[in-house]
DNA sequence: TTCATACTTCGACCGTAGCCGAAGCAACGC
DNA sequence: GCGTTGCTTCGGCTACGGTCGAAGTATGAA
């Protein structure tokens, strides 16, 4: 009778499926509009000037004016863990209204999970690097010397993520791959730096495209047994 | 519109308080009747019954019918991690009717986390282990040889931890420490042990109990720096 | 058989909360 | 000033879902 309810009020704000897709949609870690997000949600932008206004109450949301726009995004990383949890949990759950269209094939192959790369080649991130020793540990992941030596070749200032309050390696688990991929500083780094030598494309929503080349390199890097 | 509502269906399932207090209530790993059950939530039994069918079938429990009884528990360890992730939430969220009654305070001290150690003692025991080299990682946990020797010691036997399907370690975020405490395979174990060894009590729900000696002696293995 | 217990199903009631239309502000451009 | 755009607030409608009383099913005991 005590402690039930204080999860039950988060669990109900995330339990409408207008506020379920706002959240969504919110998940790649950019800031959206008002009607951007009402769009999305598929309601009228009333209903989902409601919604924020919860959301934000229950600081799931943080919000920000510019000009004549409010622009809202996730207030926090934890919260799209939280969302990515909700989402394995819902699949095992027998919810899971299989539903193999095109979108949800690219989006299992490689999506943003806030701001860092989730899905088939985010997952092959993680164990590739791991194979090859440039991350240590299972659920609690740290950087090794040789992985500080390789991502600093590959164009990450580590001094400068490790400065931050964010922890710079993460577990996050995959929703669609059921293992965990790599989130945290380093994991948004990364993302960074694929989009910056155009390996990748961010298209619609969370959906995340490989370049021809992009893919290939990627794949020789992470995909293949430790090459030296 | 697609992906939005899978997490919607499971998150207000949660949202309800009646069905939240049943979850809280299943917990501590027990599995409980559909009587006792209602109690908890503070419903009549009809009721009680009807959102026991909606998370059965949700998959969020399972059901055992024993004579005339029907005893629930959580389907999953998972499911627990996922209501800890919300409760932990919940509290950033603002909706933390800061309740500190007794209760409160002895559910931080130490309590039942489905079947592993939570609260301070729990982020202790994981702390110690790691500070004495017998857990390494940060996120994924693993087991050292130094760590193999010492729970072998302390009375588990980790081959038949390690030949079930369940992870040996695991850490799960800890929503009143906001740390991490031991769970998987092992945490379970070490909890069993300290019962066995009569260095705990449970009470009721999930509070758990350190006896005069077995604080003693669970503080000198974990609390302090490594003695050798 | 009869009664008691444990639970499920049915039916009806009621409240809450989501939804939209309309009106009200606020910021910007002209 | 006026009009447009982006968003919020208000009011009323509606429907979904939680709730309980009552009746029905199953197990066990006397």
């Amino acid at each position: 009778m005590k402690e039930g309810p204080v999860i039950a009020s988060v669990a109900a704000l995330l339990g409408d499926p207008a506020r379920a897709n706002i959240l969504t949609a919110l998940m790649d870690g950019r800031a959206l509009t008002v009607s951007e997000l009402a769009e999305a949600a598929g309601v009228t932008i009333q209903t989902a000037s409601g919604h924020l206004s919860k959301l934000d109450a229950a600081n799931l949301l943080t919000a920000e004016k510019q000009g004549r726009h409010r622009y809202f995004r996730l207030s926090d990383p934890d919260v799209a863990q939280v969302l990515e949890a909700l989402m394995g949990l819902a699949q095992r759950t027998g919810a899971t209204r299989v539903r193999t269209g095109p979108k949800d094939a690219a989006l299992r192959a490689a999506r943003v999970c806030y701001d860092h790369l989730a899905g088939e080649r985010g997952v092959e991130l993680l164990n590739g690097a791991s194979q090859q020793g440039f991350i240590a540990g299972e659920e609690q992941l740290a950087l090794t010397d040789r992985g500080r030596a390789f991502f600093s070749e590959f164009g990450i200032d580590l001094n400068q993520l490790e400065k931050g309050r964010r922890p710079v390696c993460r577990a996050c688990l995959d929703w669609s791959e059921r293992r965990s991929h790599l989130g945290g500083a380093l994991g948004a780094a990364i993302l960074s730096r694929l989009l910056e030598k155009g390996w990748v494309r961010r298209d619609a929503g969370r959906v995340v495209t490989f370049t021809c080349e992009g893919l290939g390199e990627f794949g020789s890097i992470f995909t293949l047994p430790a090459q030296s």
